[in-house]
DNA sequence: TTGTATGCGTTATCAG
DNA sequence: CTGATAACGCATACAA
């Protein structure tokens, strides 16, 4: 910018000025402008944004932590997210979480420099506590998407997430239509999300009678292996469930997988229902009735809040914004009316 | 930092020392060394990156830009490169190149910028030349994965990517001592590794004797609906292969998903192997006999040539360094003997 | 309408 | 051993 400057024999400030043609009425003769921007694109000029940002204007990078990228859901949700922050010109920066030493890192890098105008958090963070405090004693602002929407003392954030009780609920609507009586639950860790989907699973039970004993609510790894493991131990209950909801539809695929080395049938002897609706889901075998959520929806008002834009503000009263949207049933080959009358007869 | 040596008694330039703490011999009192690093504690202090970066510091800021995060394999892989960067004190900041509007903006939000020390491809990017362009205009480090070996002419930049030849060839040769002897080659855009598959493909059936008219190598989307017609489009001709290579795991499992809807058993009546490993592979019905590529050590030798470390500055003569590891063919369920010879008897 | 000067937070150079 | 000062690239208050 000096060297435009100097090339166009004016002031560098004259240069500022032009470049960045403020909408209100600033006066630069129009000769002068007309240079300035020629030789500017002449000399290939590209605005420093460091340099904007010491001066306390917005840095434009918008963190984004996601719990388990690897999940093809968050995956996707990372693309949405993607998608909508460079519609408002910002960049996406990715903080990680995995291991335990690196909620520190997180930190480090993306927050304790305040290199982010904001921070979008995937997925619950509740399991790592010191994240979650520096991030409260950070001054950056802090949305939290799939981070469940009850609200908890534990953190202050914004939060947008989907209603996971009318999910759960369409699911073992669903389930219980094809007279399945004995319907199980599968879930991860117990947080955020998947604890209301877990809750949502046993409060429906209660109201419409179905069985739902302590043990068919297992926990195990949020992987394919540990939908494996879920109907290795279900399936040594008696009764068995003759049908599963998944908090997850990668839950929902190791399940499937689980059930054909065992030479079960799915639907014919056992029903299972995801969540999340993956890409992937509708090309299971069979195909997987499963949840979905308007995950390009989510992600925009999660963008919106952590930007302060959009109509969000106002929402939740007193304490922080929790948006919340509707999730659909996408019914597909994976459940089936249940056997279990039959056997009997 | 101006507060911390107020709060000191120091100059702000003694603090700066202080706290950079030089390896090499710099003379700071012990005295003084002590009460500065015990107020900058209390104070909170925080280096201010973009203050850095404006002295022509490193911003710590490595940019990514996928092809298709969507796809399985690149979230795995972007998770990869994520925690290789993370190791080296670096940051991910994501580009996007979807849509053909896009190819602009990840330039203004990464590159034009200069935000980032260096950029990583993941994928084959010569379907957007506009990118690539700018790219080698930039005085940015760009290292391209999964971007296909070969040299083109088309772009300098390093490459470490997968042996995409042995990779095929493993599985051909696979396939042919299960005794198939029609097998067809699905693939998406013919580029990059999708190229050099096909091409491997290509050339291993000419020199073992396998069919392979022209008809056997179908292009579609690399997507679970891409298999399907590429199925759909195999099984109208005469003969059908009994095997099918496909260049990707999502089109391998669209494959699977449309000849279990179409009543063909596989491996029974149709064997399918697959190209990436992704972790629902193993969890597919049944499970995907696929090449596994060694996705961590690939991210790393990206990260460390892009930025500028690692044994691999020698590598690849007077071009750019060409890195190739080498991949594992991992045999599951998918695969199984051709019945083509049972059929005649 | 345009030029001059200043400061954002750091580090490096040069005096002291 | 340490303090003062310049400079990085940009935006702005102020002077001309």
């Amino acid at each position: 910018m000096k060297d435009i400057a100097a090339a166009a024999g004016v002031a560098q400030s004259t240069v500022s000025r032009v470049l960045n043609d403020v909408p209100g009425r600033i006066h630069v003769s129009v000769d002068t402008r007309e240079r300035v921007h020629a030789i500017a694109r002449e000399l290939g000029y590209r605005p420093h944004p460091f340099a904007r940002a010491l001066r306390g204007a917005p840095t434009m990078l918008l963190g984004a932590v996601v719990r388990d990228i690897t999940d093809p859901f968050f995956a996707g949700a990372i693309e949405a997210l993607s998608i909508e922050a460079k519609e408002r010109g910002y960049s996406v920066v990715l903080g990680h979480a995995r291991a335990n030493a690196d909620e520190a890192i997180v930190l480090t890098g993306v927050l304790e420099a305040r290199q982010c105008d904001a921070v979008v958090l995937l997925g619950d963070f509740r399991g790592e506590p010191r994240l979650v405090e520096d991030l409260r004693n950070a001054d950056v602002r802090v949305v939290a998407l799939w981070h469940g929407s009850q609200t908890y003392r534990s953190h202050p954030f914004p939060t947008v997430t989907v209603d996971n009780r009318a999910g759960i609920r369409a699911a073992l609507e669903h389930v219980t239509s094809l007279e399945h009586t004995h319907v199980a639950f599968v879930g991860g860790a117990s947080l955020g999300d998947i604890r209301e989907r877990q809750a949502a699973y046993l409060e429906y039970c209660k109201v419409s009678g179905i069985e739902s004993p302590k043990e068919y609510v297992r926990h195990v790894p949020n992987t394919t292996r540990g939908g494996e493991l879920a109907l290795a131990a279900l399936l040594e209950l008696s009764p068995a469930p003759t049908a599963i909801i998944a908090a997850t539809d990668v839950l929902a695929i190791g399940l499937i997988h689980a059930a054909y080395e065992r030479g079960i049938a799915v639907p014919g002897e056992l029903s299972i229902v995801g969540f999340d609706d993956i890409p992937l889901a509708e090309a299971t075998v069979p195909a997987l009735t499963t949840v979905r959520m308007p995950t390009a929806e989510i992600a925009a008002a999660g963008v919106e809040l952590a930007l302060g834009e959009g109509p969000w503000l106002g929402t939740g009263a007193q304490d922080a914004p929790r948006v919340v949207f509707q999730p659909t049933l996408i019914v597909r080959g994976s459940t089936a009316a249940s056997k279990a009358r039959d056997t009997p007869a």
